[in-house]
DNA sequence: TGTTAATTAAACAGCG
DNA sequence: CCGCTGTTTAATTAAC
């Protein structure tokens, strides 16, 4: 399965009819201003990057100009990304189709629709009586990402809900109980230690579980209603083939390559792309970095490129080997911290007092060695001020300043995983050295295929090791 | 047909 | 006591 690129026609007038359709689907978001901003920035240089045609598509950063941190916060990564490419703009009329259709359900009978039909693009504003494609958990992760501080009570839940979603005003009863009964099971949510986080009264506040909020990603990207999904229907009109001829056993594979692990899709997240175009998160910087590395595994790997030269977002060479030498640090650090955090418990929520439910949500970062995965290795830490303390990133941060030649920032602390790392990076003789960066080398590839699958290309190791993990 | 996830309903306890 | 919050169990439905 790979991806391909079946738009010829001009992108301009494409994005411009998929901006006013999106901006409808969420008035008032920052989604419309961005998708503005992405139709007066079009340009032809995508369309000769190696990579646009590749999973790695929605990864590139290519074009970025990072002039400080705080581009790294912009919707600039989300303007570069190609998201409206390969969208054929035929027969493209959501508001006229949905409308249609949503008044074609309301003549065959006086009641609510139980759900949304997946063949109409969904617009919460309007289809007030169509229940939200959504599943509770992605509802609530929307809402608790849009918050201010990635945390809300439930009763902020509930009206952040019905604020985007009208259909629940109107909606039987029961589905408070829903919020609360998802929050209480699934995994993804867990409920901020009361000592640490502020006095709200009754009840606490929930966040998401960083180590499973690439779960609720890829559930909101799986949902075959959301925004994404609609538009990739408009361009290939053979979707299931894409989505549902997955082999047995096999972890079914997204429904696009198109949008690489852990990043944000506007159209898909229209709140959380906001959300987190607002917030000066590390996150971002995470994201960048994920597709730093993912850009050099796939050069490392030999795909995409072909043409000019990838980039990173900082406009390095992918190929280039102060490039590499960097990106080995990285991983480094990520592995040092990765391994700190199961060990520190540095996220201030409470445990989960269940773990026998039924939503052990599938975390699909897992797939074969956990080592190798390339999720596994990236703390999706609280950006919240409460949480800065104990973030592993901001010690990532410092520690590649520290790499970059620069003071590390104030907020560091040493930790001592950091100083034995060092000390024994000092200590070790050129010969393990070279085994190590053979070693590392060695997991890059891994982390490749780990990435790679999980934009929904299989390469022959994950193909291997998939199916040793499913026999 | 069995499994799993999601939804819904309900009961119950704790807390303000 | 009341209402909200949080937990838990169970039944049902749909998708795979």
């Amino acid at each position: 399965m790979a991806p391909t690129r079946n738009s010829d026609e001009s992108d301009a007038s494409m994005r411009e009819r998929l901006v006013n359709s999106l901006s409808q689907s969420f008035p008032g978001s920052a989604l419309s201003k961005a998708l503005s901003c992405m139709s007066a920035e079009d340009s032809d240089d995508d369309m000769k990057d190696p990579l646009s045609s590749s999973c790695f598509a929605e990864l590139r950063l290519d074009k970025v100009d990072i002039e400080d941190d705080d581009e790294l916060t912009s919707l600039s990564w989300l303007q570069d990304n190609d998201l409206l490419k390969n969208i054929k703009p035929s027969d493209v009329d959501d508001d006229d189709d949905s409308q249609k259709e949503n008044d074609n359900i309301h003549r065959d009978g006086n009641h609510f629709n139980p759900t949304h039909p997946p063949h109409v693009p969904y617009n919460p504003q309007k289809h007030i009586h169509s229940k939200p494609p959504y599943s509770f958990s992605c509802l609530i992760f929307m809402a608790v990402e849009d918050s201010p501080h990635k945390k809300l009570p439930v009763k902020d839940i509930y009206s952040w809900i019905l604020n985007h979603f009208p259909y629940f005003q109107n909606a039987p009863t029961g589905w408070k109980n829903s919020v609360r009964h998802n929050l209480s099971l699934n995994k993804c949510f867990k409920k901020v230690d009361k000592d640490r986080g502020q006095s709200i009264g009754k009840g606490s506040l929930w966040c998401i579980d960083p180590d499973y909020r690439p779960n609720l990603l890829q559930a909101l990207r799986k949902t075959p209603y959301h925004p994404y999904h609609q538009l990739q229907m408009l361009a290939n009109p053979q979707p299931t083939q894409q989505y549902h001829y997955v082999p047995n056993g096999m972890r079914p594979m997204p429904l696009t390559p198109r949008f690489g692990p852990n990043t944000i899709s506007p159209h898909l997240f229209p709140f959380l792309s906001k959300r987190l175009a607002q917030s000066n998160s590390d996150n971002n910087d995470i994201d960048r970095d994920i597709q730093d590395v993912a850009h050099t595994l796939v050069s490392l790997k030999g795909l995409g490129s072909r043409g000019s030269p990838a980039r990173s977002s900082d406009g390095e060479d992918y190929a280039s080997n102060s490039y590499r030498m960097r990106l080995k640090r990285k991983q480094m650090q990520l592995k040092t911290d990765f391994v700190k955090r199961r060990h520190t418990e540095p996220i201030v929520v409470t445990e989960v007092p269940s773990e026998d439910h039924t939503y052990s949500l599938t975390n699909f970062g897992n797939i074969g060695s956990p080592a190798s995965s390339i999720d596994e290795e990236y703390d999706f830490g609280e950006e919240d001020d409460n949480f800065s303390e104990c973030s592993d990133m901001s010690d990532w941060d410092s520690d590649m300043d520290e790499v970059d030649g620069d003071i590390p920032d104030k907020h560091t602390k040493i930790t001592p995983h950091k100083n034995i790392q060092n000390s024994s990076m000092v200590k070790m003789t050129s010969r393990k050295r070279k085994e190590m960066e053979e070693e590392e080398q060695k997991k890059i590839v891994e982390g490749a295929d780990a990435l790679l699958n999980l934009a929904g290309i299989m390469t022959n190791s994950s193909s291997l090791k998939s199916n040793r993990s499913h026999s």
